[in-house]
DNA sequence: ATTTGAATACGAAACAATTCGTATGTAACA
DNA sequence: TGTTACATACGAATTGTTTCGTATTCAAAT
């Protein structure tokens, strides 16, 4: 089972996440977006052309103006980097994530009636 | 509010998830049962040593072999990294950090009726 | 045409994490 | 006593990430 053991750094999972949900960016683009604004336009582009050099991204150079696209599957990698937490840091056990997860201010009545939803249809 | 923000390197959360098992730890002890054992000693030593710069552990070095212990708290420390994976890799959504988890393998039957469990707590 | 603004390329510094070799100390035992 | 076994200290090489300065190119506006 060859599945590419990817491990984006914090600084291109912040760039993916913008990607993800935009699919189609210039450099400028998503230096905008980005929250860390503290750094500098050219350091944005050095990161997503290592990016482009590792196979994170792909880019269309046609213009002068690059074009990025995420290589990387947005579920997949989330599942990838979700799987290492649990076992790296909760010991194997998913439970113990998910209720770590729900403990805290992030989950709100309506999410939590989600994952509700989401767990009946689990079980039936 | 000044939590700690404190970000162990992955090869530090290994050394503290040891560590939070077996309270107090020798760095043989330590070495011994990490699962990365193509490291020599001398690695997992300079590890704990510059943990205990940082000080994420203490140490007793009242005998020549030295005795180590977490610093860190081991659910808050939890709390933190998810909450940062839910921000960073969910765009803020512990929901489907949730459901990515539970998606996966490692989510068996108990588990699952464990996590219903809780969420009728949490409700009630 | 020239200037200006915005884009990419590239090299290198600054920093951080990991790894290990070697020196050295100490206790126990042959 | 002196050899062995195992412990720590420490410096340094290696590797990876992040940051930015500077050079160059290109297109549009003057």
């Amino acid at each position: 089972m060859s599945i590419k053991n990817i491990k984006p750094t914090e600084s291109e999972l912040e760039i993916l996440q913008i990607l993800w949900q935009k699919e189609y960016c210039t450099v400028r683009d998503v230096h905008e977006t980005l929250a860390k604004k503290d750094a500098g336009y050219t350091t944005t582009l050095k990161l997503m052309q290592i990016m482009h050099e590792k196979g994170l991204v792909e880019r269309d150079t046609t213009a002068k103006t690059h074009i990025y696209k995420a290589l990387l599957n947005q579920e997949k990698t989330q599942q990838q980097l979700v799987n290492k937490m649990i076992d790296n840091v909760f010991n194997g056990s998913a439970a113990r994530l998910v209720m770590q997860a729900l403990g805290n201010q992030s989950a709100s009545k309506e999410e939590i009636d989600l994952i509700k939803e989401y767990l009946d249809k689990l079980k039936g």
